[in-house]
RNA sequence: GCCGCCUUAGCUCAGUCGGCAGAGCGGUUCACUCGUAAUGAACAGGUCGUCGGUUCGAUUCCGACAGGCGGCUCCA
């Protein structure tokens, strides 16, 4: 290793560069470093373009619009905030500020909540600062010189003291580079160099603030500092940033898209349910064109179950407390059950899930490995008491209706049940109109119950499952429930966002609480094995996500009004009514609008109401014994006639297709 | 549950520096009978979320509760 020459590999060639080199000026000189070009990874770690190279390193340039390198643009931001808050709160405290998707957040302690009206000064600090041009300089220190200079960060002084203790650190919230090193970004004045700002953090940055080409703060909230509710709450500031100001535009337009398809407001304008405050936050009453949607819903599920060799079942809403005592449910999830009432002595309980009594139903009467799998199904309402702040719409509610499984085999059945299960129900999603699917399988927690050996078993079963049905899917090491390792579904909807719908769940606890079994083929009584199974999780919440997903112009299948007809004038209404007859009697959901509104308008109604299919008829269409046939596209054809028009509806209806 | 904001007609919202309120859409009625996204007019509709306090007087100020929104935590 020679003093003054350094070997390195740059971008996959060698080169032999001046001691003392950086990864910028080795990116810059060594590869076709375009303007985009933010940082390096160096030994595969990422690193400013200011980090100095040693012998035998090995250099890849990072693009701006690679995830690292959106990460470092998002974190030099979450910096610049920090920045400007300090200038314009000068007592606020840091906690950290890592980038998240598609933006950043960074955490305070203030004396007040931020307000709108501070977001926008903020914003408007963050834009000077970003124009001074001011360079993110990596330093090295000691452990006792970062407690010194950060003697006023009592958060940041919590974090060093976390380094290499028991309770570690985060990912986000880990001060170390690595080694235990410890380094401070300064943010230094492009001119005289002198220290504008400085912050305990592991980088790497941007070469000066000037890099940010476009930011937008977005919101404030509450945040628990270290995310443990025992602790404090910081306030944190959410913002977003990226490598042009086309992209972020397109960011906020996809924002404004999925606040206009909030099922929320779509449930409203569309008269599909409601959540009446009389009755009570988290319950809704679904309408008469929600009810439309959810009894197609439910019926095509029910076909679809039933092809697949469930048996449905029914139990009651409510239970004495003996039941839960046995699952162990009110051990440990009473927080999350409505109270009970009380009866002629006994305490009488909403149930929070089915699963109990479909496991009576199984232990009615003995069974025989003949009869496995056996597969129980039910739309079962349930009642968890969630927390007040996290009821959200027909996502997060309080009642809902799971469609939920209950399967019951012998354990040498098991990998084949899941298999088959998992490809019923990514099947079923698609008949939906759902097209992309992720799958997480959440392996064994550090507190569980059963014997290690059946949890191995169980999840090699469901990764089996997930290989076979070629899902792309992460495992989430410890993420199980103490008593079931599970695959959860997740689907990516119209805009791109990801939803989790479906769970698949070995139990290890319940067969054996409520003591189930089954007489093996040599006579023995074996414990059967028993999955869990939420295709759509809730049909409530699954409907929201519909109506997300399709902006409430629901595929004729499930439209709620699936035609309408629209007379010229009020004289057509009769012939329309024959029309709509011969539709009704094909089994298609239609209306005529004899309203007083002139054409114009009921074609306006139907159009924002989002019918699939508009018939107008006027006196042409009469004399031809056509309609004129117009689609929500608003693309249209005249003088098509009634048979013609009735045969595309039933077919598009029948086929499921979207129009 | 925690931090912050909000609640006025069926909906979206304006307004009252404390003297019981308005618009548009929607609804009803009348006139118009019309060819591809709003015909015109009239009328009806409000205990200003609920309860309590301050006040001569509260929709307005204060408090509690309920409901909603954005975050956090939680989502078994």
């Amino acid at each position: 290793m020679s003093a003054d020459k350094l070997h390195i590999t740059l971008a996959g060639r060698e080169h032999v560069v001046e001691a003392g080199t950086t990864a910028g000026d080795a990116v810059a000189g060594g590869a076709s470093a375009d303007g985009e070009v933010i940082a390096a990874q160096v030994n595969g770690a990422a690193r400013d373009l200011a980090h100095r190279l040693a012998d035998g390193d090995v250099v890849e340039p990072i693009g701006i619009r690679s995830s690292a390198g959106l990460a470092i643009l998002r974190h030099s931001a979450a910096h610049v905030l920090a920045q400007a808050v300090q200038d314009l709160h000068p007592e606020a405290k840091l906690g950290i500020g890592p980038p998240v998707e598609n933006g950043f957040y960074y955490d305070f302690d203030v004396r007040e909540a931020f307000s709108p009206k501070d977001l926008k000064d903020l914003e408007l600090k963050m834009r000077q600062i970003i124009k001074q041009g001011q360079r993110f300089s990596r330093r090295v220190v000691s452990d006792d010189e970062a407690r010194a200079e950060l003697a006023a960060e009592p958060y940041k002084l919590e974090l060093i003291g976390l380094k290499g203790g028991a309770s570690a650190a985060s990912e986000e919230e880990s001060v170390e580079v690595g080694g235990g090193v410890l380094t401070i970004y300064d943010n230094l004045d492009a001119q005289t160099g002198a220290t504008c700002w400085k912050d305990l953090c592991r980088g790497p940055h941007l070469p000066t603030t000037r890099a940010i080409p476009a930011f937008k703060l977005m919101r404030s909230g509450g945040a628990y500092w270290r995310g443990s509710e025992k602790n404090p709450q910081l306030q944190r500031i959410y913002g977003t940033a990226w490598p042009s100001r086309a992209e972020q535009d397109a960011h906020l337009a996809m924002l404004a898209e999925a606040e206009k398809r909030d099922h929320r407001k779509l449930g409203a304008e569309l008269d599909l349910f409601s959540f009446p405050t009389e009755i009570g936050s988290g319950l809704p009453v679904f309408h008469p064109k929600g009810g439309a949607i959810r009894r197609v819903m439910e019926d095509y599920s029910r076909r679809r179950h039933e092809e697949a060799g469930y048996e449905f079942v029914t139990t009651p809403h409510i239970t004495k407390s003996t039941l839960f005592e046995t699952s162990g449910h009110l051990d440990w999830y009473a927080d999350g059950m409505y109270p009970p009432m009380e009866m002629e002595g006994a305490k009488y309980y909403p149930k929070p899930m089915n699963c109990p009594m479909h496991i009576l139903i199984y232990a009615s009467r003995g069974r025989s490995y003949r009869e496995l799998p056996l597969r129980l199904f039910e739309f079962g309402t349930v009642y968890r008491y969630e927390k007040s702040g996290v009821v959200h719409g027909l996502t997060r509610a309080r009642g809902f209706t799971q469609d939920d499984s209950h399967i019951f085999c012998a354990p040498d059945q098991l990998a084949d049940e899941l298999a088959s299960l998992l490809d019923f129900v990514i099947g079923l999603l698609r008949d939906y109109g759902l097209t992309e699917f992720e799958a997480e399988l959440s392996t064994r927690p550090e507190k569980f119950v059963g014997e290690i050996a059946e949890w191995d078993v169980a999840e090699a079963a469901l990764k089996h499952a997930l290989d076979q049905s070629g899902l792309p899917y992460v495992i989430a090491e410890g993420e199980g429930a103490f008593y079931a390792p599970k695959i959860d579904v997740h689907v990516k909807d119209a805009i791109g966002r990801r939803w989790q719908l479906s769970t698949l769940q070995v139990d290890f606890q319940e067969p054996g609480r409520f003591g189930i079994e089954y007489t093996a083929a040599d006579g023995t009584r074996q414990r059967p094995q028993m999955i869990h199974r939420a295709l759509f999780g809730s049909i409530e919440r699954f409907f929201g996500i519909l109506v997300e997903h399709y902006a409430g112009a629901f595929p004729p299948w499930l439209a709620p009004i699936q035609a309408v007809g629209i007379p010229i004038a009020d004289h057509h209404v009769p012939y329309l009514e024959d029309v709509a007859a011969r539709l009704r009697g094909a089994g298609v959901r239609v209306q005529v609008d004899t309203g007083a509104d002139r054409m114009q308008k009921k074609i306006r109604t139907a159009q924002q109401q989002k019918v699939p299919y508009m018939l107008l008829a006027g006196d042409d269409d009469v004399a031809a014994g056509a309609v004129s046939f117009r689609y929500r596209s608003g693309e249209q054809r005249n003088g098509v006639p009634i048979d013609e028009a009735i045969a595309e509806i039933t077919s598009a209806i029948e086929q499921r297709i979207q129009v």
